[in-house]
DNA sequence: ATATTTTTTTAGACTTGACTAAAAATAAGT
DNA sequence: ACTTATTTTTAGTCAAGTCTAAAAAAATAT
């Protein structure tokens, strides 16, 4: 049985290599989880003592079969609980973060699975993000992000990288919700900003906004 | 903020303070925690540092005004998730308790509140303990435990003094539940079993097991 | 009332997961 | 290629929560 400490490195390591495909190194590992490399270090040692990763120094990090199995687990709970949260107990994307953060950790299949049965077998989450399966499966949608969408395109939103409350408060005021229909009417060299369309409404975005959307073309 | 821990020897201390009213022991707690008494001396001290208990090197403690707040809370807690998992992931009275102990801890006013209101603020759990509110208060039915009934009198089990599994089972098997109408037939001197009525059937009981069955007279 | 037993506390040690500071390995720049 | 900068690891320290063994206090027994 792994310590929460544990299953949050592993959890990280695996969103890490997600978008690296490479081996993960100490530093980015250390700012993710917001420590310091050193911890890193010695958290690597552990997990790879306990063959969960492969692990050589200097040379990064990977999740092996049995890490991976475990992070997907982890995420497969957190996003459940997060579902439960806005579908059951009428919370807004914007405050399940946090407190998924806990529930992600209770240990009991059991729990997990009943959970599942009892929100109907979710394929997302309430951010877009795909839903692990019992066997740790899942769909992945194609989605491109918006900064590859040409001016004159649109797609349909259908998943969010940034949870953080701040993020989703604002996207929400501006009335970005998945589901909407956006269009790029045009790109500003200068900023990298864009401005889109939503509906009938049309407004500029910032280059950080803009990389945090994800659609469906 | 407490940790785990801290609030695992607050939730202790209330238990035990309903039962001897007086200042509870050292040992007691040990006992009950399942640690070592040297352990739980430091962690009074910790708990006394933080102004949540009144404590008295070998006089035995007390939790105070904030501590009794702290416990309900972690009670209120427990059996509310107790109650989720029961009424709605479909678990049995005899498996929640362990899940619970962890669920227990989760940080989140606005989450047990809402989960309160998604039951439909129940006063009850599933073991028949009653569930403070917000406020934490909640209703003190007045129970008697089966050993004070007399041979002849009968009354409605409605509360359970010990969620471990095998007891649950039991009782479960011999289609003892909350609701069940007991009445007693014979008490037996020589080893304080006595054989009790439900429904049509009669059959005996241990002390251990009597012991543990609260009714409405 | 004194001796013995029991309970509780103290002292010192261990583990986990973090930290700082310094050393070692790798990467980058000229 | 060699120096400089960056990354990573090592070494040593710390707090939380636990433990064992020993000392101190309280309770019990004769």
């Amino acid at each position: 049985m792994l310590t929460k400490s544990e299953e949050n490195y592993i959890k990280e390591i695996y969103a890490l290599e997600q978008i690296n495909t490479e081996g993960v190194s100490t530093n980015l590992i250390a700012q993710k989880i917001e420590t310091k490399a050193s911890s890193v270090t010695d958290m690597l040692k552990k997990l790879a003592k306990k063959e969960l990763i492969n692990y050589q120094k200097y040379k990064g990090v990977k999740l092996n079969a049995e890490g991976k199995k475990i992070a997907l687990s982890v995420v497969r709970k957190h996003r459940l609980w997060e579902t439960f949260l806005v579908n059951k107990l009428n919370f807004s994307w914007d405050e399940v973060h946090d407190i998924a953060e806990q529930l992600e950790h209770i240990q009991s299949e059991k729990l997990t699975n009943q959970l599942d049965a009892f929100l109907n077998f979710p394929k997302v989450d309430p951010h877009g993000d795909p839903i692990p399966d019992v066997n740790g499966e899942f769909i992945a949608i194609k989605t491109v992000c918006l900064n590859e969408l040409e001016v004159g395109e649109k797609g349909v939103f259908v998943e969010v990288k940034n949870d953080s409350e701040k993020f989703l408060k604002f996207l929400t005021k501006n009335n970005i919700t998945i589901g909407s229909e956006i269009k790029v009417i045009d790109k500003e060299v200068f900023d990298d900003s864009y401005t889109i369309e939503i509906g009938e409404k049309q407004f500029n975005i910032s280059e950080s906004v803009i990389k945090n959307i994800y659609l469906k073309r």
